[in-house]
This record gives structure tokens, C-alpha cells and sequence, in this order.
DNA sequence: TTTAGCACTCTCAAGCTTGGAGTGCTAAAA
DNA sequence: TTTTAGCACTCCAAGCTTGAGAGTGCTAAA
């Protein structure tokens, strides 16, 4: 890809460029004409179809304009893509909304889905963050009605874990509230192989509350724990190429199925090439068939090796790059600094 | 209505039937040949007409076959469906899913939304159950990271309200926990309204908690106070009609934006015609632009006066009303079950 | 009251025509 | 060597025509 001249690297972001704007095959004389261009369309047409016999370029029928290849949008994304700077005011607007909406870490997923999904025009999914290895700090037991009791546990790092349980046999409040401080006593500031390393001397109702506790801890720790939230999905539906199409269905099974959510979420993390912490995945790269006609803009945020988490944007290969990726950046940004301030150090 | 015959009603229902199973208009000839029926095309051509004249059903053009009209799928909801019963061994698997799955309300919802969704092929909804008139029952103060403090509040029925606080200075768990246990005495099984009659002699902190907790109360007792779980989104765009059709795009985006879907809760209420405890919307009654091709089928689970909430799906016009009523009806049963064992007394 | 027969209407799909857009090639110009 | 003008060629998209098929309404007979 480095022999190609800066005026061919030219060429191609204005086409693709082009294409994203207007989303038909674009021709020589077309551009010459929109963009003012100190050369003559044949010039052009030598271009494009040196372009197209590099891969980066192709034509959908012999006498139609040219449209990206996914080889194409790559290389554009990788180098030609410039940056799109959002305006001050939306930075602000945005981190107004954050910041005077009470601090809860789920609300904060949420509306980072929807503003996502409302800047970008396309279909957003956002992550609870969470941490690499939770850290025992505080538990809580709460009767709730009959032998049913609410657990609350709580990390070194504020996050908080729950879960419902019932018990073989009815105990009182304050059973529950001794065995909590007891267990709150014991684990204090433990991570879960640490916690299992421990041989303590408990009686039954005790060490069935320590099992839970590990395992929350565990289903805390893996990779992609919690929900994820979604919006936008009717976005990609607008989209001229997905009117009435199977692949736009697809597409979106995958946000709404979570194993194919799942699976998106680490074929990025192995597949996408990364621009500034910003990975994009074009078109599936072959591995996700449902996304064939997809780009995937994902980042992650958070501190690593503290609690972190994953957004991004999925939407048409034809998309605006630029701006989704700054988007991305920007708001991966935001709950970093969200998160940090309130779960982190 | 009551000025049709017998036989003009068979012969509606047939045509309902027929069109929600071929998706193309249907004609008299047809009719008698598909159904073996003991009359010829040309008298089923002269009920066809009257029925068309009666509104029932109409043209799409002069020569082509007949489809229903709303006012046709309302008299076919209202009178003439008949039942379909849920095989027994779909209705043991599903029980099973529920029974197996750990206690916990929002887990199923969520369960709920999934099957209703595959089980009707069409998107599904569910809110979270809860109680009309909250009722304190227990409060802890759980200090999560610097001065933020997580709130959970457990009513008589077992419900858990919780909220993130920020508080003004720091505060130990120490001070927090009797905070909570001397809340806990003084609001012990009021609601709202005898809460806010109280005249309690507090300091500073507690008053400020009070204050919160009377909030997140009130906030419960709010008709849709939760989460509302949608599924199958993608169901809807399989079906032939909304293939690339504006409409579906329309109709999706009323389950993605909350106060939209508040607004269909409501006027389902209002203005659908009830079938056993099954409400059904046909075509937005004329209400709800977005669902002019749309049909939702609701119902409410739980006990009234207890803990409630509503279940339903939202699909085509041209829906398998027998079937879909049944399975609603079926899950709000088992919803209710659920609910009532493990909320209510 | 039902049925057979018939003329009529309208859609849908297929095939055709036409205009326009866009290309590649060639030869001349810079 | 690179750029440009000119031209022949290809192909699509839109519009039109046509024929088959489906379905109707009407009328008159059973």
C-alpha cells in the first residue's frame, strides 16, 4: 500500500468520502466537478482504475462509478480518515448530562448508549465497567420476604454486586446482619483465589453464604460480566443500504443476541485494526458473516488493570468514520473519567 | 355487527385466516378449492361482497382478493378466533426455564420477554412488577468508595429500591449502618403518604436520607416505575409487510424510546378491546400513527392491589391472534404464579 | 337462494426501448 | 513522461407495452 502517490491516497478518501455522502458509485467527472479538481476527468479515470486494480476501489457493473472495497474503507480508516472535531457546545451538552444525572453506574451506561446512538446515527452498545479482580469490602444481607434474602456485595473499588438467594430454612434479620459483619470481618479486602486459599472455621448457614460470594465474585471477574445496553437500533434501519435487506436483520440479531454479542465484542479485540485506542472492525473481516455489510467502531475505557469496560458503534460499512470515531473517542473518554473519579482511585 | 349470519362470519374468519397465513389477498375461488367448502366461488363472492360492504373487509384493487380490515380483525379478535391451546409439553418447558432460574425478579422479566418474543415471532415487552403503594420495610446504608454511599431499601412486599447517594462530607459505615437501623424503627410498614405525616426529630444526615427515601417511594409508587424488557425486535422485520418498509422502522422505534412506550401502556388501556383478561390494540386504534399496521397484544400479571405489571407483544396486524393470545395469556399466568409465591403474601 | 357463465378490470412479470452515465482506449498536446 | 480531449462502447435504470392470470360483478337460469 505505500506505492500508492499521495494524489492516488488523495483520489481514494474523496471517493470514499463521497460515497459516504451520497451513497451511490461515484464516477470521474462527478468529482472533478463537486470538488473543483485541477485535473481533467481522464486523468481521474487513469487513477481510479490504477485504484481498482490495487483492490481498493470496484465496480458494482462496467459502466457504473467506483465504490470502496472493504480493503479500501481499511486503508482509509487506518491512515486517509481525518479527524472530525466535535464542536465545544456538543462536548459540553453531553458532559452536562453526565455529570447532573445522579451517579449511578448503570444510568451512566445507559445514556452513554443513547447519546451514542443519537450522535453517530447508527446502532451504539455500551458495557458496565467492571473490574479485572473484584476485591471483597463490605456485605450486606437482607431479608426479603419469607426464606428469600438479598445479598449485597460490595468491592474495594465501590462496585456493587447482588444477587437474590433462598434459604432452605427462614432466619431472622439479625442472624443475617452477624453473619454479614462476620463475613465482612473475614474477607475483608480479599480477591477470590485469595478468599478460597482461606480454611476457615464457619458453621453452615456462614459457609453457604461464603460459596455465593465466591461465586459472584467469579461471574464478576469474567471478561464481559454484566448487561449491555443497546439503542439505536431503528438508526441503522434508515440506512439506504439496509431498506427491506436480510442483512440489516442480521445485523441487528447480533445486538440482540448476547452469545453473537459476545463473540463481536472479542473478534474486535482480535481482528480490528486500532486507530488511537479506537479499534474498527469493516465488514466483519471475514470472521462474522452477519456483518458483512457492517463496520463496527469499538473502544475501551476505564483503567486497565482497574475497572474498565467497552462502547462502540455498529452501522453501515458506509459510515461517516471520522466523525464515528471521534464520537467514540470522546465519549470513551468521558467514562473514563466518570469511572475513575467514582470507582477507581 | 350482530346483522351477519353464520355463514358470513365463517366465511370472514376464513379469509382472516387465510391472509394471515399466505400474507396475499384472497379470493373466492381459492377460498372454496383451499378449504373444500360445499358452496361455489360465486356465492362466496356475493358474501365477500356484502361483507366488503359492511367494512369488514377490503381491496387492495378492483381485481384482486380481499383483506381484512380493522374493523374485520376487531370482530375476528372480539368474537370469531378461536383458541389455540398450548401444547403441554411447550407449557412444561417453559414453567421449567422459570422454576429453575434463581429468584430474582428482573432475571424473569427477562426470561419472559425472551420466550413471549419466540414464541410469538414477534418483538415482545414485560415491565417489572410492582406494587402500587410501597410500603417500608428495611433500609441499609452501605458507604461504597469516598462519600458515596448505596442505598437499599426492601418495602413489605419484598421489593428492593436502591439508589446512589452522594453525600456532602464523608461519613463512616459505622455512623451509616446506625443511620439505617434507627430508620429502619421509625418507618417500619408505613407507605408514603403516613411517612411524610410523620413529625420525627432527626439530625442533619438522617433527615437528608429521609428525604431520599421518601423520594425513591414516591418514584416506585409511579404507575411505570421500572425497567421495561423488550425482545425479538428483529421478529418484526422478518415479515413480509414491513420487509423495507418505513412502517417498521416506525413501529420499532415506539419499543426503543421509553415515552413512547408509556404512551402505548396507556392507551392500550384505554382504548383496546379485552379478551379474557387479554387486551389487544388493532392498528393503533387510530390513536397511535407509529402502529397503523401494527397489533399489540397485552396483559396485566400479578394481583391487583399488590404487586402488578404488564406483558405483551407488539406485531404485524396480520398476527396469529388465536396463538398469541394464548401464549400472553399463558405467560401472564405464569408471571402471576411467580409473582404472587414470591412477592405478594 | 344458489349457481354457471361471461365480460370486464386490474395487477404483475417479462420484454423492449431509450437516455444517460461512465468507462477504457487512443492519439495528440504539454 | 504525463496529461488531456475525443470517441466508441457498455451497461443500468426508467418508462412503456404487452399478455397472462386472477378476481370481480352482473345476469339469467336452475
Amino acid at each position: 500500500m505505500n506505492e500508492l502517490t499521495d494524489r492516488q491516497r488523495f483520489i481514494l478518501s474523496l471517493v470514499i468520502h463521497e460515497y459516504i455522502r451520497s451513497a451511490t458509485p461515484v464516477g470521474s467527472q462527478h468529482m472533478v466537478e463537486q470538488y473543483h479538481l485541477d485535473m481533467s476527468s481522464a486523468t481521474v479515470r487513469n487513477e481510479l482504475a490504477e485504484l481498482t486494480s490495487l483492490g481498493y476501489l470496484r465496480q458494482p457493473h462496467p459502466s457504473a462509478g467506483r465504490i470502496p472495497t472493504e480493503d479500501g474503507y481499511r486503508l482509509f480508516v487506518g491512515n486517509l480518515v481525518q479527524h472530525t472535531e466535535i464542536p465545544d457546545t456538543v462536548r459540553r451538552t453531553i458532559s452536562h448530562q453526565f455529570y447532573q444525572m445522579r451517579q449511578d453506574v448503570e444510568q451512566w451506561t445507559r445514556l452513554a448508549a443513547s447519546v451514542l446512538a443519537y450522535q453517530s446515527r447508527a446502532a451504539s452498545l455500551v458495557t458496565i465497567p467492571h473490574f479485572d479482580e473484584a476485591h471483597f469490602k463490605h456485605l450486606e444481607l437482607i431479608s426479603s420476604r419469607g426464606r428469600q434474602v438479598l445479598m449485597v456485595l460490595v468491592t474495594v473499588g465501590g462496585e456493587i454486586l447482588q444477587r437474590f438467594i433462598t434459604l432452605a430454612e427462614s432466619v431472622t434479620q439479625e442472624m443475617l446482619s452477624s453473619s454479614a459483619s462476620r463475613l465482612t470481618r473475614l474477607l475483608l479486602n480479599k480477591s477470590v483465589t485469595e478468599i478460597q486459599a482461606l480454611s476457615l472455621d464457619l458453621d453452615q448457614l456462614d459457609r453457604d453464604f461464603l460459596t455465593i460470594i465466591v461465586d459472584e465474585m467469579k461471574q464478576a471477574d469474567s471478561l464481559v460480566s454484566g448487561e449491555i445496553m443497546v439503542d439505536g437500533l431503528t438508526n441503522v434501519l434508515a440506512e439506504p443500504e439496509f431498506a427491506g435487506s436480510e442483512d440489516a436483520r442480521r445485523a441487528l440479531r447480533v445486538l440482540e443476541e448476547k452469545p453473537l454479542l459476545h463473540d463481536l465484542l472479542s473478534e474486535t479485540v482480535l481482528h480490528g485494526s486500532s486507530v488511537g485506542g479506537v479499534q474498527v472492525l469493516i465488514g466483519g473481516e471475514g470472521v462474522m458473516d452477519a456483518l458483512s455489510q457492517c463496520s463496527v467502531v469499538l473502544a475501551r475505557y476505564g483503567t486497565p488493570g482497574m475497572a474498565t469496560g467497552t462502547l462502540g458503534v455498529l452501522g453501515p460499512m458506509r459510515m461517516p468514520y471520522g466523525r464515528t470515531i471521534s464520537i467514540v473517542r470522546f465519549l470513551s473518554g468521558l467514562l473514563s473519567d466518570l469511572v475513575n473519579q467514582n470507582l477507581n482511585g
